[in-house]
DNA sequence: TAAATTCGTTCACTTAAGTTAAGAAATTAC
DNA sequence: GTAATTTCTTAACTTAAGTGAACGAATTTA
C-alpha cells in the first residue's frame, strides 16, 4: 500500500530511504468506510485528502438538494478551501467506496517541507498540473451541452460511470437525474438506428 | 504604471530597490491594441500574460463558432497550457480593450527565480490562490442554471457586463447570445411586475 | 426474510434553451 | 458622413432540460 504512494511520488521526485521512513512515521494512512463523511458544511479542518484506493466525493447541499461537483479516485487529492482560508467549509466530502486515504494536514506539510525541501517542488508541480487540468475541464464543461458532457465523461473517465451512482453523476454533469436517464436512453436509441 | 505592478507584488512579498530594478530591466511591459491576437490555435508560445490595465479574452473556435471561456482584467494573468506542456495551443487569446500587459516567458521566470528566490514564493501563492478561486467558480457554474449564472456574474464582476460584448459574455455563461438576450429581458420583466 | 428506503426509469407537462431568420441599433471602415 | 459590418434584440419554432409523480428494481435495515 505504501508502495502505491511511493510509486506515485517517484513520478515527481526521488526519495531516499530516510525520506520514505520520515513519511511513514507520520502515520498518515487511513482506511475509511464507504459512507463516511470526512468533512461537513460549516466545519473547519486542516486536513487534506489523497486517495490511494477508492473514491471520495465533494458535494454541496443547496435548497436541500445534494449537488455533487467532484469525484476523486486513485492518485487524486483534494485540499479543502477551508484548510487554506480557515473559513468554515461550504461543502461536504464523503466516501463513496471503502477507501484507503492519505490524510495529511497543513502543519505536517510544513514540517515535512522543512526537513525535505524537495517536497516543496513536488507540491508545486502537483498544483500546477492540477490547475492546468482543471482549466481544461472547466473550458470543456462550458463549451459543451449536457449530452456532450456525458459523452466526454464516457471517454475520459469511463470508470466513474461504473462506480458512481447515477444521480450523483447527474449533478456532476450539471443536470437532474431524470434528464441523465432520458439522455442516456436518447443516445442509446440513436446509436441503434 | 510600474507602480501598479509593485503595488500588486507587495501584497505577497516585499521587494528591495535592487529587485525592482532587476524586474524593470527585463523590459516586460507591453502596450497592446484592442483586437490584437496574442495567441492563436495551433501556435506554440512560452509567453505568459498578466493584465495591468485592460482586458484580454481566451476563446476556442469550435465548429466555426467562438466559445469564450475566460476574461482577464486588471491584476489577473494567464499562463497558457501550451507554455507548460509545449503542445500547440487549443485556443486563442486576444485583447478586447487597449491594454497594458506584462508579457513574461518561462526562461525569464527561471532567471528571476534563480536571482531572487522569494519570487518563487509569490508564484506559488498566486497559483494556489488561483486554483482555489477557480475551483469555487467551477462549482458555482455547475450548480447553477444559466439565469443564476448571469445573476452571479452581475454580483461578482459587474464591470465585465459593461466592458465585454454581449455575445462573448453569452458563451462565457455557456449559452447562445439569443438566450442571454431573452434571459435578460425575462429578468427585467419579472423585476418590474 | 420482510419491510423500508433508495435508486433508476418512464411519462406527462412546463419551462427554458437552441436554431433560424429578420430587422434595428451600434460600431467600424472608408 | 455614409456604407459596411458587427452586435443586439425579437419572434416563431424545435429540441431538450426541469418538475412532479408513479412504479419497479435494487439495496439497505431491522
Amino acid at each position: 500500500m505504501q508502495d502505491i504512494l511511493f510509486d506515485f511520488i517517484s513520478k515527481y521526485i526521488s526519495l531516499t530511504d530516510d525520506e520514505k521512513n520520515a513519511i511513514l512515521s507520520l502515520d498518515i494512512f487511513r482506511s475509511v468506510m464507504r459512507g463516511t463523511i470526512l468533512l461537513q458544511e460549516g466545519q473547519k479542518t486542516q486536513d487534506n485528502y489523497f486517495v490511494l484506493k477508492g473514491c471520495i466525493r465533494k458535494y454541496y447541499i443547496i435548497n436541500g438538494e445534494e449537488k455533487t461537483t467532484a469525484f476523486f479516485t486513485e492518485m487524486e487529492g483534494i485540499t479543502p478551501q477551508c484548510a487554506i482560508s480557515t473559513t468554515p467549509s461550504e461543502y461536504y466530502i464523503s466516501c463513496i467506496e471503502d477507501s484507503i486515504l492519505i490524510v495529511s494536514n497543513t502543519e505536517m506539510g510544513i514540517e515535512v517541507n522543512r526537513k525535505f525541501p524537495k517536497f516543496d517542488l513536488m507540491c508545486r508541480m502537483l498544483s500546477e498540473e492540477l490547475l492546468a487540468k482543471q482549466q481544461i475541464d472547466f473550458d470543456e464543461f462550458k463549451t459543451s451541452p449536457p449530452e456532450q458532457r456525458y459523452l466526454n465523461l464516457l471517454q475520459k473517465r469511463p470508470d466513474l460511470l461504473q462506480r458512481v451512482p447515477q444521480h450523483q453523476l447527474a449533478s456532476y454533469l450539471g443536470i437532474q437525474p431524470q434528464s441523465l436517464s432520458r439522455l442516456r436512453a436518447r443516445i442509446f436509441k440513436n446509436n441503434k438506428s
